[in-house]
DNA sequence: GCGCGTCTTTGATCTGGATCAACCTTCCCG
DNA sequence: CGGGAAGGTTGATCCAGATCAAAGACGCGC
C-alpha cells in the first residue's frame, strides 16, 4: 500500500500513486476509502459521493486552507503528508498536527477554518464543497456518525499532543513524536521501525514547541545512544523502541 | 442564570441551585438544557431523556472520571466546575480543559476514558449509561449532529490550547486564561469583568504548562500594571480587557 | 478565638532549552 | 559540474521560567 511511496526519496513532483483507476467511479476504486470516513457510504450509492467531489493536486508548499477563511470547502487527503497549523502576528507558529492519506479536513462547525494547511510533500485530496457534502451527510446518517468518530480521535491526539506541550521534557517530545509518526505512517496503522519524515527539522519543531536546534542535538543524542538511526535527514530507523516508548511516556 | 453562583463565596458544601423542580420531569426545567446537547431532544420526547439519565453530586475533590477506566457512562454537567487531566507515571499532570454547566464529558469513540475528570467546586451531572445514550442518538439523529457539532468546538479549542502551550510566553499564557475563562464562565457566554476563579494556581499553572510560582508572579505583575484588581484568591476582576486581549493575542 | 493545614506570595538561585553564530550537506538548476 | 539557496548540525552564550526556600493569608474544625 503506502509502501510505494517511501521505496526511493521522491522528492516533490510526480505523486507516487494514481488514486482513480476509473474516471466515471473514482470513490470505487479509492485507494483510501478504507481508512477515511467515506467508507460510510454503501457500495451503489458511490457515485453520489464521487459527484459531490472533485480531486486536487497541490505541489510541496502549497498553502491549501488558510486560518480565519470562509470555510467552503471539506477535504479529504487521498496522498502525500501536510502539516496544519496556527500562526501568531509576529509569526510563531504552532502546528497543531500532520495529516495523511485519509486523513479529513475542515471539522469545523464555524463558518471559517481554525487552522491553515500546507503540503510537505505532493498532496492529492478529494474537495468536497460545505454544502454538497451537508447534503450527502443529510442521506447518510452513517456518515456523520463516522465524522463524529473521526473528530472523538483527533480529540484524543490533541489532548495527549497538550500533555507532550504543557509538560513533557525535550527528549520526552521528540521521543513521543517519532513513535507516533511511525504508527501513523505505517502501513495500515502497524508500526514499522524505518520511518520516513517528509517535514523538515522546523516543521518537528514548530510541531513540538521546540527549536530547529533543540530537535537536531536530540535525534544526535539518540543517534549517539544507539536508540535510532539517521539514515538521512528525512527517514530514521528505530533501533529501541521499548526504550523511547519508555521515554515518551515519561517513566 | 449563573448569576447565582458567584455573588458569594459558596466554598463548598451546597450547590447553589437545584436542577429539577418536579423530579418527574427533570429534564423539561433543566437550567441548562439551553446550553447543553440536550436541546436536540423536542420537548414531547423529553421523558425519554430523563428515563436515560440519573442525577449525581460530587463534593469538591471528588474523581469522578478516571483516565483509562472503561467508559461506561457519559456525563453532562448541569453545575459546578470540573478539571478535566492527565497524568504521567510521576505525577505531573497537564489539565487539558474545564468544564462548566452544560458542558457534554465523555466525547470518546474508544472503550476506555481519555482523562480523568475531578471536582473543583461542588459539581452535579446526569449520567447516562453508555448504552442508554446509544439508543437515544439512534431515535434522534439530531442529537448526534449537536454531538458533532461539539465536539467540533472542543477540537478548535484545544488548537488553541496547544497554540499556547507550544508558543506563548508566561505572560500571554496568563492572558489567554483570564480572557477565556471570563467568556467561557460568563453568564450564557457573555463576558463579565469580575472573574470568579473556582480552581487553584495550582489547577491554573497545570492547564498552562507553568508552575504555580510563574502564575502568581504574573498575575502580581498585572495587578501592578493595573491590568486586574485581585479581589481575593479566587476572584480577580479584568480592568484591561483589550491590553490583555492583545497580550493574549500575542501582539 | 485558636491552631493547623492548605493555598498563595515573594525572594534567591539554577538550568533546560532558546538564541546567536558558524559551518556543513544536499539538491537544484543553469 | 559549479554555484547558490535551503535545510541541517554543532558550538558558545544567555535568559525565561523552574526549582528551592520561607514566610504570609485564608478557611475550617474544635
Amino acid at each position: 500500500m503506502a509502501e510505494v511511496m517511501s521505496a526511493r526519496r521522491l522528492h516533490g513532483q510526480a505523486l507516487p500513486y494514481v488514486v482513480s483507476h476509473d474516471p466515471r467511479e473514482p470513490c470505487a476504486h479509492c485507494e483510501v476509502r478504507g481508512r477515511s470516513v467515506c467508507d460510510a457510504i454503501p457500495d451503489r450509492d458511490l457515485a453520489r459521493l464521487a459527484a459531490a467531489a472533485v480531486t486536487r493536486d497541490f505541489p510541496r508548499g502549497r498553502v491549501f486552507i488558510e486560518e480565519g477563511q470562509p470555510a467552503v470547502d471539506f477535504f479529504n487527503m487521498t496522498a502525500g503528508t501536510a502539516k496544519l497549523f496556527k500562526m501568531m502576528p509576529d509569526g510563531r507558529q504552532q502546528i497543531v498536527g500532520f495529516a495523511g492519506a485519509g486523513h479529513f479536513l475542515g471539522l469545523a462547525v464555524a463558518d471559517n477554518y481554525a487552522f491553515s494547511a500546507q503540503a510537505v510533500e505532493p498532496v492529492r485530496v478529494c474537495r468536497f464543497s460545505r454544502v454538497k457534502l451537508q447534503s450527502v451527510i443529510h442521506d447518510f446518517p452513517a456518515l456523520e456518525q463516522r465524522l463524529l468518530e473521526t473528530a472523538c480521535n483527533e480529540l484524543v491526539t490533541a489532548q495527549e499532543t497538550m500533555l507532550l506541550l504543557g509538560r513533557k521534557s525535550a527528549s520526552e517530545r521528540v521521543a513521543s513524536f517519532l513513535i507516533s509518526w511511525a504508527r501513523v505512517s505505517g502501513t495500515c496503522g502497524h508500526p514499522r521501525d524505518r520511518v520516513h519524515l517528509p517535514m523538515t527539522r522546523a516543521d518537528i519543531a514548530d510541531h513540538l514547541g521546540l527549536t530547529i536546534e533543540t530537535v537536531s542535538r536530540t535525534l544526535t543524542r539518540f543517534r549517539n545512544e544507539k536508540r535510532i538511526r539517521v539514515n538521512d535527514a528525512s527517514e530514521i530507523t528505530i533501533l529501541d523502541r521499548a526504550g523511547l516508548e519508555a521515554l515518551a511516556a515519561g517513566e
